[in-house]
DNA sequence: GATTACAATGTAATCGATTACATTATAGCA
DNA sequence: TGCTATAATGTAATCGATTACATTGTAATC
C-alpha cells in the first residue's frame, strides 16, 4: 500500500541509507547492491516523494514567475509563450519548475512573493516586466532572495538581469531612418515607468544625437505594446511626422493600419520580429529579439545562481531586420 | 537564525503541539495561551513552512494547469488571462496555488502529469483543450487522480467537467442566420480533434435540423482559432455562401478582413466575446461565454473535489451578442 | 474533601527522504 | 595469519510541521 523509501529498503533487504544512495548516484554503493536495488526500484515503479525530499534539502526545484495582471502585455505578447517554452525547457534539463503564477487581483504585488518567501514555496524568481523603480526587486533584496529579472534596471542598481539590447535596437531603427531623412520620427514607446521604454527612448535619443539633431518630446508618446494602442496613438498624433519607430510590432501593426486610413505612407519600424512580422502586407521592418536565446539564459542563469552563486548580468543583442514597411512607398512594394 | 514552530513554542514558553493549535485555530488552546503565543508569532514574524506542512498532510495545496504547447490557441487566447485571474482568485482565498506549466516539448503529454502525481507534487490537475479521446484524462482515471476539465466529454464518459453551452451557443448562432434566410452558411469551425469543436459542430446540425435542411459537410472547415486561420479558410473557400459563423472572434475577425477584401459582403457572428469583439468594425455579433464564471467555477470545483469528494458537472449558459456584423450589409452600418 | 468530567497542555510518533557518524566487510600487505 | 586501510552498509538524527495519546489542571458535584 504504502510505498516509499523504507518499503524499497525491506524489498532489497538494504537500509533506506543505501536506496537513498542508489537513488542519488553515490559512488559508494557496490555494483552488486545498485542493481538488486535498482531492480526493486523499477518492480515497485518507486518515485521518491518530491515533498520530503524538498523538505530535507530545503528546496523545492520551483522557480517563481508571477506574471503582473495589470497588463495585458505578457498574454497578448506572442512572444511570450516562445520565452515560457525555452525557459521550461532548460530548467526541466535541470530537475526545475516553472511555478507560473497570477498577480491576485487588488493585492499589493509584493504580496504573493512575501507569501512565496515565507513559506519557502519557491527557490528563486524570474522578475518581468521590470519597472523604473521596482518595488518587488527592493523586496527580494532585503530579503536575500535568489531572483534573475528580465530587463535591466535604468539606475545601474546592481540585479542579477538578462535583457536585449533595447537601446542598441532603438538606436539601430532609428538611425536607419533618419539615414533615409526622415526628421520627424513618432516614437510609439511602451509605459512611461517601465525599464524597457526608458532604455528604448535612450536609443531614440542617441541616434538623434549621432546626427546632431535636437529631438522634440512630444514626438514620444507612451502607450501599451497592444495593436490597439499602436492604432490610437497614430490616429490621433496633432501633427507631421514623417516615419514611424514602434515598440512592439502588435504597435507597428496599429499603426500600419491608421497609416493606410490616413492614406499616410510613411516608413514604420517595429520592435520584438514577432512571427506575424513577416506576414502582414507590407511585411514589417523590425529589431528582432533572441526571444528563444532570452528564455534559455533566463533560466540557466537562474540554475548558475542557485547552484554557484553567480551573478549573471547579460544583454543580448539585437538586429534589424529589414522588410518593406521601412521603404517608401508601402504601395510599390506589395498589394494591398 | 532558525525560524521555526519549536523556535516559537521555546519563546513563548509551550509546547510545539500548542503553537501549532494556534496556528490552525484549535478550539482547545485557552484564550490566554493563545494571545501570548500570538504575540511571539507576530514578534517573530513566524510563517509555518509549506513543505513541512505538505509532507504531514499530504497535500501541496497546488493545483496543475499544463498548457499544452501545441497549441497558439491559449496563448493568442484573450481570454485565457482572464480565465487565470478569475480561477486564481478563487484559488488563493482557500489557500491553494495554480501551478502553470508549460507542456515539454518533444515529450509524450502524459508525461508531465506522470512526474506531478509520482513524485506528490500536485493536490488535482486542470485539464484544458480537451480532446476528443484525450490521453491525458485516460491517464488521470487509471491513477485515480483528482482533476477536472475544461470541456465535455464528446462520448458522454463520466468525468468531472466545467464546460459553456457550445452546442447551444452554436445553436444559436447559426439559427438567427438560418432565420434570416442564410441557406449556405460557411462554419469556420477550430481544430478537428478538440471536443470543442465537435460541440459546436452539433449545435450548426442541429440548427439546421430545426429548419428541415441538410448540411453540406464542405461548409464546414477546421482550422485553429487564430485571425490568420480566419481569414485564410475565407478566402481559400471554393464554392458560394451567404453567412459565416466562425468557432472564434477571431477566427470571425479574419473572415471580416477577408470578406472585405473579397468584396462580398454577408453576416458574420463569432464566439467567445472577447472585448475587442465590441470595438471592431463593423462591431461583431457573437456568443458570449461567461468567461469569468468559467475561472471561477472550475476553481471553485476543484475545491469541492479535493475537500468534499464531489463530482462536478457543469454546463454554463452562453448568450447571442447581436452586432453589426451580422446585419447585412456591414457598409450601411458603419463606415469601414 | 473526594470524585468525576472535561478543558488545556505536553510528549512523542509520524510524514519520506538525506546524511553524519558508526559499524562491518573486504582487500592488501607484512 | 594478523593488521590496517578502505570500501560498503547500517543506525539514527534531522528537516518542520501535525496529531494521537498521555498527562495535568480546574471546576463542578455530592
Amino acid at each position: 500500500m504504502k510505498l516509499n523509501i523504507s518499503t524499497v529498503a525491506k524489498k532489497a533487504g538494504v537500509s533506506t541509507a543505501t536506496v537513498s544512495r542508489v537513488l542519488n548516484g553515490s559512488p559508494s554503493v557496490s555494483k552488486k547492491t545498485r542493481e538488486k536495488v535498482m531492480k526493486v526500484i523499477e518492480k515497485l515503479e518507486y518515485v521518491p516523494n518530491h515533498v520530503a525530499r524538498s523538505l530535507r534539502s530545503k528546496k523545492t526545484g520551483l522557480i517563481g514567475t508571477i506574471i503582473p495582471h495589470s497588463t495585458d502585455y505578457v498574454f497578448n505578447f506572442p512572444y511570450f509563450s516562445i520565452f515560457l517554452r525555452e525557459a521550461t525547457k532548460r530548467l526541466s534539463g535541470d530537475g526545475y519548475q516553472l511555478l507560473l503564477t497570477i498577480e491576485e487581483p487588488d493585492e499589493n504585488p509584493v504580496e504573493i512573493y512575501r507569501t512565496f518567501l515565507d513559506r519557502k514555496i519557491v527557490d528563486a524568481f524570474i522578475i518581468l516586466d521590470l519597472k523604473e523603480k521596482d518595488e518587488r526587486v527592493e523586496f527580494l533584496k532585503t530579503r536575500d532572495a535568489k531572483f534573475v529579472v528580465v530587463g535591466r534596471a535604468v539606475n545601474g542598481e546592481e540585479i542579477p538581469f538578462i535583457d536585449t539590447d533595447n537601446m542598441g535596437g532603438a538606436f539601430k531603427a532609428v538611425s536607419y531612418l533618419l539615414k533615409k531623412k526622415c526628421r520627424k520620427i513618432l516614437f510609439l514607446n511602451g509605459p512611461a515607468n517601465q525599464s524597457v521604454s526608458i532604455w528604448r527612448a535612450r536609443g531614440y535619443l542617441d541616434a538623434h544625437l549621432k546626427y546632431g539633431l535636437e529631438v522634440d518630446d512630444s514626438f514620444i508618446l507612451n502607450g501599451s505594446f497592444t495593436e490597439d494602442s499602436g492604432y490610437k496613438m497614430t490616429k490621433s498624433f496633432e501633427g507631421e511626422f514623417d516615419a514611424v519607430f514602434a515598440a512592439s510590432d502588435l504597435m507597428a501593426m496599429g499603426a500600419l493600419k491608421a497609416l493606410k486610413e490616413m492614406e499616410k505612407d510613411v516608413p514604420v519600424i517595429g520592435f520584438d520580429d514577432i512571427p506575424q512580422a513577416a506576414m502582414t502586407s507590407p511585411t514589417l521592418t523590425t529589431v528582432r529579439q533572441p526571444i528563444e536565446k532570452v528564455g534559455y539564459t533566463v533560466a540557466d542563469s537562474i540554475i548558475a545562481c542557485l547552484e554557484s552563486e553567480e551573478f549573471p548580468r547579460k544583454v543580448l543583442d539585437v538586429e534589424l531586420i529589414i522588410r518593406e514597411s521601412s521603404e517608401v512607398n508601402h504601395e510599390d512594394s506589395k498589394k494591398w
